[in-house]
RNA sequence: GCGCCCAUAGCUCAAUUGGAUAGAGCGUUUGACUACGAAUCAAAAGGUUAGAGGUUCAACUCCUCUUGGGCGCGCCA
């Protein structure tokens, strides 16, 4: 929240300040400066000044040094000039302090917004086909979208997280067949097993509590018993992983579902692109004019014989969300999809909304690597490591916490050796450790008797202390970056500098002492340090045990 | 063949979207528990950011090319 505050009225005042020197619109950046430069924000706007004027950097600097100390002396308490013209920052402590004051004060709301109401936020992500249990690389998927929606939730933002299911198509037909093959060779029958049908044991359960259940199978739906079967067990491995949704959205709905005039949503999607001169038929084929928007070719929406693509669907679906008012549409999908992007691109574009309402995040899939051999992953020949079994190993926080220490964008090894090791070479046992730390701090100063209610912030002077408060107050910026890149990852890092931080602090700095000012002044700190640590896991989707 | 993503310390990855001396964890070496938890801390070693050009006051970041890896390119989903 100081960043934000400090950014707003430095760029009235060096707004202003270039308008003079005729820059309109002129846009700086404010910057947590090196760790090396002893200051508390850099800003680079004179050297854009100087470069489009042509005049000395740190000449501009000077100027603009005054300005801000005439304008900013209630929090700016020194500003000087550095390396080739930025200007260096110094808060005054007040302003730590009082930032302090509200993390306490706020606990779980810190850092949240009431006023973002106007955008109407849909995250959805996992999405994957019911056709067997979620392996690895959506629980990545599922960590990334879960933790994202939680960040922007807490920001103020209205979201809401679903799941899209494709329960249509050919792979229910394989999904049922498989089941039904399974179903009899349980009762003795000798068939053969297709070998590109899904080859999984739960495909064996599925057929095995058929059978149990006596169900004669002239009356068995080969298909709603199969995805029942697979939705509970993929509901439940998402709850373990902690990730709920708030809706799962059948393609069904939209696909098979006809209103009064025997038409479903597809129908008049398809209708409604028509219409709009961005499809056409050509060879008994409807197409996609998706090329009208930067795709590379145009794209089938119904085949010459009558049946929709999938693209078909997904048109109808997005159609269908921003129906519902959402205004801004997140995607979470594997990389794999890449060159899906450019035609839902231009479908969101048909639909007349800007572009920037649907933003495709795209994570880079999961290579698994078991004693040095890379493990293959693939739904049909049934070698796969589910999320259940990583999960069941390593434990939800560190499947996690692991998922989320990446960008998106970079590929991820997950060595499954190394995820079973509950050690230190977990970085979340680091982060969870200082909330330990700190509950035990609690615990041995319920003893005590001399802590005094307001505690005095100006005690903790020394540089420990302040670069404790000052990595707190950086909460919010956090957020704003991971809303700003779309990445939670951003999260984990802020938390393993914070728990760094205070184990530095924890080594220097004792909290209980014969001095009860003080005690209580650090007391106080560390209780903020705990909001701090249990929000940020919370995001993350991470617990924060008090023992560990 | 065309397109998208990636290449950073021995390993796995960050780097506030163009900022200052590129940072963490693990691993390696050395040291610290008779006061709040040593799952910790202090210190050391480790880099031509794959390579070559270019743009810029400033490049890991942007542009071009090369090399190497992942993934796509269907009237499949």
């Amino acid at each position: 929240m100081i960043k934000q505050q400090l950014t707003e009225k430095l760029e009235e005042i060096i707004g202003k300040y270039a308008k003079e020197k005729g820059i309109e619109n002129f846009v700086f950046s404010v910057e947590e400066p090196p760790k090396n430069i002893a200051a508390d924000f850099a800003v680079n706007a004179a050297m854009l000044i100087a470069k489009k004027i042509k005049a000395n950097p740190r000449n501009i600097a000077a100027e603009i040094i005054d300005l801000i100390l005439s304008g900013m002396g209630d929090i700016i308490n020194k500003a000087d000039i550095a390396g080739a013209g930025f200007i260096n920052l110094h808060l005054k402590d007040e302003v730590l302090f009082d930032e302090l004051k509200k993390i306490v004060s706020e606990k779980d709301k810190y850092g949240s917004k009431a006023s973002n109401n106007k955008e109407k936020i849909m995250v959805e992500f996992v999405s994957a086909n019911p056709t067997g249990p979620l392996h690895i690389g959506h629980g990545r998927g599922a960590a990334i979208g879960d933790s994202l929606a939680r960040i922007l939730k807490h920001l103020g933002y209205n979201t809401t997280k679903e799941y899209y299911l494709n329960d249509v198509g050919n792979q229910m037909l394989v999904l049922a067949e498989s089941a039904r093959v399974r179903y009899l060779q349980l009762m003795g029958d000798e068939v053969p097993f297709p070998a590109d049908h899904y080859q999984g044991d739960y495909i064996k359960d599925i057929a095995k509590r058929l059978v149990d259940e006596g169900r004669n199978i002239d009356e068995i739906d080969f298909k709603k018993e199969a995805v029942k079967d697979i939705l509970a067990t993929i509901e439940i491995d998402l709850k373990d992983f902690a990730v709920e949704f708030d809706n799962w959205f059948s393609e069904g709905a939209i696909a098979l579902d006809q209103d009064k005039n025997g038409k479903t949503e597809v129908d008049k999607a398809c209708e409604y692109l028509v219409s709009k001169g961005d499809a056409y038929v050509k060879d008994d084929a409807l197409w996609l004019a998706s090329t009208k928007f930067g795709d590379d070719k145009d794209r089938v929406l119904k085949r010459s014989d009558g049946r929709y693509t999938y693209l078909a669907s997904d048109v109808a679906y997005h159609k269908n969300k921003f129906e519902r008012g959402f205004t801004k549409l997140v995607n979470l999908w594997g990389a794999d999809h890449h060159g899906y992007v450019a035609r839902i691109n231009a479908c969101v574009q048909m639909l007349g909304f800007p572009k920037e309402a649907l933003k495709v995040v795209l994570y880079q899939l999961v290579s698994l690597v078991r004693n040095g051999q890379p493990v293959a992953m693939s739904t049909r020949t049934g070698e796969f490591i589910t999320l259940k079994e990583v999960v069941d190993e390593v434990g939800k926080d560190a499947c996690r916490f692991f998922f989320l220490l990446r960008a998106p964008d970079s590929q991820l090894e997950f060595d499954l050796e190394l995820a079973k090791k509950q050690s230190s070479e977990n970085p979340v046992f680091y982060v969870q450790y200082v909330n330990a730390r700190c509950n035990s701090i609690f615990r041995e100063s319920k003893s005590r008797t001399d802590i005094t209610k307001n505690a005095d912030f100006s005690l903790l002077n020394t540089k420990e202390e302040r670069a404790l408060i000052k990595q707190l107050t950086a909460f919010c910026d956090t957020l704003s970056l991971c809303e700003k890149t779309m990445s939670p990852h951003h999260f984990t890092s802020y938390l393993i500098e914070l728990a760094d931080i205070y184990h530095k602090f924890y080594e220097k700095c004792r909290v209980l002492s014969d001095d009860s000012a003080l005690t209580s002044a650090r007391l106080k700190l560390i209780e903020a340090v705990c909001v701090i640590i249990k929000n940020g896991l919370g995001l993350l989707g991470v617990s924060t045990p008090e023992k560990m």
